[in-house]
DNA sequence: AACGATGAGGGAATCGGTTGCACAACGGTA
DNA sequence: TACCGTTGTGCAACCGATTCCCTCATCGTT
């Protein structure tokens, strides 16, 4: 298969390895390898300078499988989300692979559609491929595959939602839906419902223990329409608002999915926002700015969550198990929120 | 670091290898091998079956590393996409993925976000990695790193968006122009606007020649409005279509997302979709149907298109360098197309 | 009874790097 | 001058599979 003359010199087309480049420099593989390596002293010194240059002269460029296998590791993090077609999810992935580019690791996305099966299946499948650690936004209140790395004792964080003594990194889920309520309440709205998204997800248990705690405050009852994070059940959701009596002014909504597909259902059923009815979402995904009714929304700090998070599993030595970072939220007023008259 | 006995026999925690396996199984390390290997006559005896559930027993899982070096072979395709932030990119990588399984292979993902240099580096980078082929939805007319793939002899596939000699998988784009635009003609409209979507992408283009196709049977004249692929430019698009004079009574927006930044512009103007103005989207994001005026739009078999690209990639020795294989297009007749009166 | 075909299975090389250990050369210090 | 620390470098083992090349036993044929 691999024809190599007796001198190890190699065909055309077939990559050089570290053995061509030794040979080139004459010098042994090992000095190659130190020459390479900026962690080593060696690397520091004219011969390695030079070398270097041989190198980069017959093309060479180095094989991270070998590498791989030798260390032991493969400087990869598994990054788990329920789906890529979520742009939360997709603007999530896309800070941590940057995060993980910039602390010098690669990403490798898998998805879990919130299925705990899926998300098992897939969980293993990245850790078969030898990843050194796992970065999850699929963290199910039950525990599921988080439960199963905490046991086995794999390296993991959990970004966006929690569960039990995994390190996470996530926002301010209960400050975000306090700021998302007040935010209504200050413009005098007194009938404020919930579109409450999974009881599987901290986030959306976050959120509405945020709500709950601003209408508390208030004395006011709270309203709360059961959702998943999908538009479907937003405008499920906002069917069932409709159905109220007295119909509530205004609406807090999980995320701005379910703020959409609520919008949606309600705008065609009439009813005008922000006249009628308020309703503020939650993440602020490029879309939000630019529906029609630009959507009032709770900006979320993707960046520093997804940073924190490879931070957190790279220095996984420093923290302490259970550290979990939060990061706060901000309040975006925009089209959806009017002051009541 | 690594503690193994003389017998080789290993510490708690450490993974069991094929040696272990076969110290068990009182085998060598070949028959292993060659037992855990389907496409091998031994597979199928009952004495492999055996070696099986002791691997099983002692929990043995292969390490793909150490076989992607011997084999010189990753079993993964590099995917190279300009966002996932973008719904339909979203959409593709994820069937692309889920084709690459069903075929026994993994995906490998990295953002061009367009940009010629990025797109450049991180093909590179994909390939660094030792990744089988590559699939690309990045094409850009002027070449860039397809160029340099054919160049190299690097096994690939373009989908999507198509360049030069390159084998790709895409949606028919001239006819779903023309659906489109026929679509607006059949309900009457006679000034028919295009967002026409940057002049890089063989997509944008292939749809604006559709929309030619149609516009030139009809005897009317085309009437074009720059844009990329953004909202944002969709909303920029809006705001000249609306100094139009006279205006346009339809537009067909290269995709979803200018549509979306389209209406969000004209509606705040105050113009109502679709009473005074139709739109026509393309590619049928999720988001499409749940916007306040549910979105009329061509609809684009990722799913085919995927599978093809895939199926192009593996079989590559069996299809000609330059096959394109093109889908058909259908149209989604929705709330934001109405018939002039 | 001899022979070839077939299948099972072992030994060892191999993929392409990394790294522990050893040693030589050199400069500085006591 | 003897000794020691530092630096440069090579040898060889190693990571965990796969696969080529044999050997040996078994079985069916003529």
């Amino acid at each position: 298969m691999s024809e190599r003359t007796p001198e190890s010199t190699r065909e055309q087309g077939a990559r050089p390895t570290i053995s061509d480049v030794a040979l080139a420099a004459g010098v042994s593989k090992s000095t190659v390898s130190r020459a390479l390596n900026p962690e080593h002293r060696f690397f520091r010194s004219p011969s390695a300078a030079r070398i270097r240059e041989i190198a980069e002269g017959v093309g060479y460029e180095p094989n991270p499988v070998a590498a791989n296998l030798r260390r032991q590791q493969t400087n990869t993090f598994g990054v788990l989300v329920p789906r890529l077609t979520d742009t939360v999810m997709a603007m999530f992935y896309e800070e941590a692979a940057s995060a993980c580019t910039r602390r010098g690791y690669h990403a490798l996305v898998a998805t879990s559609h919130d299925e705990p099966e899926l998300e098992r299946e897939n969980g293993r499948m990245l850790l078969g491929r030898r990843v050194d650690g796992l970065i999850l936004t699929t963290a199910r209140t039950e525990g599921g595959f988080c439960q199963e790395l905490l046991e086995r004792g794999v390296p993991h964080v959990l970004a966006m939602r929690t569960f039990g003594d995994s390190a996470a990194a996530v926002g301010d889920d209960r400050l975000g839906g306090y700021l998302a309520t007040r935010h209504l309440l200050d413009l005098g709205h007194r009938r404020i419902a919930l579109v409450a998204g999974p009881a599987y997800a901290s986030s959306a248990l976050g959120r509405r223990a945020g709500y709950e705690d601003a209408l508390r405050e208030a004395g006011l009852p709270a309203v709360v329409l059961p959702s998943t994070f999908s538009m479907e059940s937003g405008e499920d959701a906002g069917r069932a608002l409709l159905a109220l009596d007295p119909r509530p002014t205004a609406v807090f909504a999980v995320n701005d999915n379910t703020a959409v597909g609520l919008l949606s259902a309600v705008q065609r059923a009439g009813v005008r926002v922000p006249e009628e009815l308020s309703v503020v979402g939650y993440n602020d995904i490029p879309l939000a700015a630019r529906l029609p009714v630009p959507l009032t929304t709770i900006r979320v700090p993707f960046t520093e969550i997804a940073g924190a998070a490879v931070d957190l599993l790279i220095d996984a030595g420093a923290g302490v198990p259970g550290t979990t970072r939060r990061f706060a939220p901000t309040l975006i007023p925009r089209g959806t929120t009017l002051r009541v008259r």
